[in-house]
DNA sequence: CCCATGATGCCCT
DNA sequence: GGGCATCATGGGT
């Protein structure tokens, strides 16, 4: 299991953010595993960009993990009763990062499903099946991402790995459905003037469990 | 299916 | 006190 590494995330954040698709997303909670497939991110670039936590060089006790190490997880929590995961890029002190925003869930149903909807996996409906982890914060509820993880590096109880031949067998990942990279406009930030157009959300085209797709 | 709306509490001003 | 990188629900089509 190749665990991605501060160079991963070292390099420019649009780069980092379509490079996280197809990675894989595990949370380890005690004896059991969790996770899925990323395939829906969105780039945050720092001080000059509107739509950042960090715009001006904020430096409030909630944006700090953004300015920790490459590989560092920022976990905020929004509308009274979700959280969001980020993966930070860039060298320490340059606040940049990567919104998680839908993952395919792979590894662990029965807990995924379970912690979701309390429910069974082969109880789910098709529609919520589809609404497992296809959003920033469902994806949060469906691995049991919390502010627990906030401010630690993705390499340990929470991580992203590699997707190579020894993930596809260690967790049965079956045919990829993914097509192509879409580049598209970020969601939920209206307040952020120009920088609400630009084109700073990736998918893959053909993935069901992306939160939204362009006509 | 699509759209509109209310929930809900932390964080910042 | 206002705003928020969201979600679930309920009604119309």
């Amino acid at each position: 299991m190749k665990i991605l590494k501060s160079e991963f995330y070292l390099r420019d954040t649009i780069t980092v953010a379509k490079n996280l698709l197809g990675k894989i997303l595990i949370h380890k909670i005690d004896n059991i595993l969790v996770g899925g497939k990323i395939v829906e991110t969105e780039a945050y670039l720092g001080i000059n960009d509107k739509a950042a936590h960090v715009y001006g060089g904020r430096k409030t006790p909630r944006v700090m993990p953004m300015y920790g190490p490459p590989g560092n997880g920022y976990i905020y929590s929004i509308y009274g009763k979700y959280v969001c995961l980020n993966a930070i890029t860039q060298e320490v002190g340059t606040p940049q990062g990567v919104l998680i925003r839908a993952v395919e869930p792979l590894i662990g149903l029965k807990y995924i499903s379970r912690f979701r909807f309390d429910k069974e996996y082969n109880e789910l409906t098709k529609k919520e099946i589809l609404n497992l982890t296809s959003g920033p914060s469902k994806l949060c509820l469906a691995l049991k991402i919390t502010k627990e993880q906030n401010n630690k590096m993705l390499n340990d109880e929470l991580m992203i790995i590699e997707n190579d031949d020894d993930a596809k067998k260690l967790f049965e990942i079956k045919e990829d459905l993914e097509g192509k990279i879409v580049e598209s406009k970020r969601i939920g930030i209206d307040y952020a003037e120009e920088a609400k157009d630009y084109l700073y959300r990736f998918y893959y085209k053909d993935n069901s469990f992306v939160s939204k797709k362009d006509k």
